[in-house]
DNA sequence: GCCTGATAGTTCACCAGCGAACTATTTGCC
DNA sequence: GGCAAATAGTTCGCTGGTGAACTATCAGGC
């Protein structure tokens, strides 16, 4: 599969060569989208790969997550596309496709009949409950690499960067 | 558009209910890994809107940075898949998107002829001379939450991280 | 009650990325 | 030299995700 050594190496000599044609380059930002971003993706890669053989992909897996850990199992498309960060025209294909294998249903909620409930079967309780505990070993071991300490610590950096950049979505010019 | 507020809190709320079904769930593990996919997906989001006016996404941008910063400013494609991480599939649509607008050349390679070398122009050259410096306030601003010891501590760790899920290969590679 | 505007989902047409099959070249073994 | 296996790219068909347009419902002023 894909290795991240020859991109880290890539990067760092790559933003030197750069940063010589262009010197206000913020090195030190730019290394860390990059990393962040690699990161992200092979850990994205790796967590697919183990979803393809039962037919799913992060999105679906995700959203039938949303709903295993909703309060009562239930939520709209629209809480959902929040929550799981889908288009809504995406998030109509997902509950159809969910909805296919039974592991989700559609109902129309009552006090708003725009409103669509998609609601948690047992088939899909019982799915995900399968599904999940084969998948916590090679999570583990991925992060493995951390103390208990630079765990805590990665995770408050990490946290407070998700929060930093939450409202930088809008309009730019804001000075 | 999207906020990640949100995202966070309900991932919070959610593990903690999954892990009253489920037990052995490596809390620490899921929420590092769910708030990097989020943190990284929203600054692609963001890095995307911001070259979508120029007629480009992240991998084709990627794609003609590894050429603005390879030494000679050519590679072929086999080279850039390693870097930008794509599959030559998807190269060969990048690579005929570019030289479509005169970005990139295409050529033989002289001594093996199975080779095409790609080089970036010198319109690729002044693309990226324009494009990439209005990029840099909004990318420092991004991670302007981060004292100067945070964002050290941050990469250091993130880079250990890269290197150890870097997929063990058969190869010699050694670690 | 009834029109106007907002909101929740869906349908449609399109683009980006992928695996599988294919072509052209090189390499190695006889 | 000649043939089998490996390698570099490309083409093709399919899936996942998106914006724009559409439908159905709700809410508010009159």
């Amino acid at each position: 599969m894909s290795s991240l050594k020859p991109c880290v190496d890539a990067l760092y000599e790559g933003v030197d060569r750069v940063a010589d044609r262009i010197p206000q380059l913020p090195k030190s930002e730019v290394f860390l989208v990059r990393l962040l971003m690699l990161t992200a993706g092979a850990l994205l890669r790796e967590f697919e790969s183990k979803l393809k053989p039962h037919g799913m992909n992060d999105s679906d897996f995700r959203t039938l997550m949303m709903l295993y850990s909703a309060e009562d199992g239930s939520a709209t498309p629209g809480q959902l596309c929040v929550l799981a960060e889908q288009k809504p025209t995406n998030m109509t294909r997902i509950a159809n496709a969910l909805a296919q294998r039974d592991l989700i249903s559609r109902s129309h909620a009552t006090h708003d009949r725009r409103q669509v409930l998609l609601r948690i079967t047992p088939a899909g309780r019982r799915f995900v409950n399968k599904l999940l505990p084969p998948m916590f070993p090679p999570l583990v071991e991925s992060f493995a690499c951390f103390s208990d300490t630079e765990r805590k610590t990665f995770e408050k950096l990490l946290k407070k960067l998700a929060l930093h950049i939450d409202p930088v979505v809008d309009t730019d010019a804001s000075p």
